[in-house]
RNA sequence: GUGCCUGUAGCUCAACGGCAGAGCGCUUCACUGUGGCUGAAGAGGUUGAGGGUUCGAAACCGUCCAGGCACCCCA
């Protein structure tokens, strides 16, 4: 046997079974985007690097996208995210549009990346994002367009959480502590990395970066402080909107929550599982200028970023995905002998012009294997068309469930079988 | 890019340095007009690759390849 070239590193095959989970995803996905007015769109795939030079994710363009030369020597990248297409294809029309502009987009990105535990090389994201809006009101609606795709999955607020923060509260605690605006990104990381550092480490940690004991003790604090959104009239007003949504449950604060990317200026929020296991499932926030560095004039927006190789790892973990995908047919019909097989053709050809999904055997195998068959790839009922059958213009009709079978006038069989499927 | 772990039948995994095995799956038969259950028989392997140590290696040693996990970063 010749050799299995393997699949490209930390890319998947899709076998039918994933595919359908990943059309469940993307139909539930598209489901809460109509539900709250938002409407699909797409950028290309392949994106000059320029695009991504002059924005902020320095590592995310240099370390982890694919980039290739095209054959005119153009340096092209495998998009690792579509926040600056987006940003783009706005700016194109930014004169003509009418904001805010409610835009959704689910489609495949690419990052050159160690694959582990909810991280490939190739996934798919989830982008939802509100354009030309600076409400507090707007950011509080994409929020629940998480919370509710998360209900809408299956998931329970005891199983993800969407934990919220907003980097102008934070910036109040640095200021209130006499913090060097200059150390803010810094400090920021540092508050990022508290979980991941033992204390004394990320007591180090601080410290070096230049901040007084003082000012390390009172982070420290603020950090602890499960009161503190109470100081921040926007984390207010979201968590009001979202308790009047009966979407409460779903949001918790949590003053760790700073998000890595540096275009984000307000509110910031990510969803986790509740059992701390792997890392974000969706991360989003509040920024003051999408369009800025690609030449569109100043707008702000809300938006969030979901991956699918977590959120599957979650919906497979808390079984959300329906128990199992029908086979795409519904029907399955035998061939008696060869002889028969002009019948059964013309019984499925009935069938499919009824619009019910039917397979044919084409292969000569006895009825026992054909059974198996019909049984193995899960198709609820099968069709018989023998001697007898066609001596009384009748067709044995076998459902593989609840393993009754009947015999219907062929007349009478398109009715009988959509009440049985039905 | 750094570190750790793992590669044995289609799948999940056993085998003290001493004849490569089990369960599931698969094929055939019991069942010449009916799947799932049961019973019987059978097929299936260069133990990831190529070296070394040894009387003898799936096992021990180093190299390569592949995969997983963590760090980094992030969805």
């Amino acid at each position: 046997m010749a050799q299995i070239i393997p699949a490209v590193k930390g890319t998947r095959d899709f076998y039918p079974e994933d595919m359908a989970k990943r059309n469940w995803i993307y139909e539930k996905m598209g489901d809460v985007s109509r539900l709250f007015g938002y409407v699909e769109y797409d950028g290309p795939f392949l994106e000059r690097i320029d695009l991504y030079a002059a924005k902020s994710g320095e590592e995310l363009v240099k370390e982890q996208a694919f980039v290739f030369p095209d054959r005119g020597g153009d340096l092209i990248t495998l998009r690792p995210e579509l926040t600056p297409s987006l940003a783009r294809m706005i700016a194109q029309k930014q004169k003509q549009l009418v904001f805010p502009q409610r835009w959704w987009s689910f489609g495949p990105f690419w990052r050159y990346e160690r694959p582990q535990k909810g991280r490939t090389r190739e996934f798919f994201q989830w982008n939802v994002d509100m354009l030309g809006s600076d409400a507090v009101e707007s950011d509080a609606e994409l929020i629940a367009v998480c919370a509710t795709f998360f209900k809408k999955v299956g998931l329970n607020p005891d199983q993800v959480q969407i934990m919220i923060n907003s980097r102008e509260l934070m910036d109040l605690v640095l200021k209130d502590l006499g913090i060097n605006p200059d150390l803010k990104m810094s400090v920021f990381r540092l508050i990022d990395r508290k979980d991941k550092l033992s204390f004394q480490e990320w007591q180090e940690f601080a410290l070096s970066m230049g901040l007084t004991q003082s000012q390390f003790e009172g982070l420290k604090d603020a950090l602890n402080d499960k009161s503190l959104w109470k100081k921040s009239e926007s984390l207010e007003q979201i968590i009001g909107i979202l308790n009047r949504m009966g979407l409460g449950d779903f949001v918790s604060f949590d003053p760790q929550i700073i998000r890595g990317l540096d275009y984000y200026t307000g509110v910031v929020f990510e969803a986790r599982d509740m059992d701390k296991e792997g890392r974000a499932i969706l991360g989003g926030g509040h920024y003051g200028n999408l369009v800025g560095d690609v030449g569109g004039e100043i707008l702000p927006g809300v938006g969030f970023a979901m991956g699918d190789v977590m959120l599957r790892l979650v919906l497979e973990k808390y079984q959300c995905f329906p128990e199992s995908f029908e086979s795409s047919a519904q029907v399955l019909v035998t061939v008696f002998d060869e002889t028969f097989y002009p019948d059964s053709l013309d019984l499925s050809n009935l069938l499919r012009k009824a619009d019910i999904p039917t397979i044919l055997i084409n292969e000569k195998q006895k009825l026992q294997k054909q059974f198996k068959f019909a049984d193995r790839i899960g198709v609820p009922i099968v069709l018989v068309l023998g001697p007898e059958e066609k001596n009384n213009q009748q067709v044995t009709v076998k459902n593989l469930k609840t393993r009754k079978q009947e015999n219907v006038l062929i007349e009478k069989l398109v009715p009988y079988l959509k009440e049985q499927l039905a």
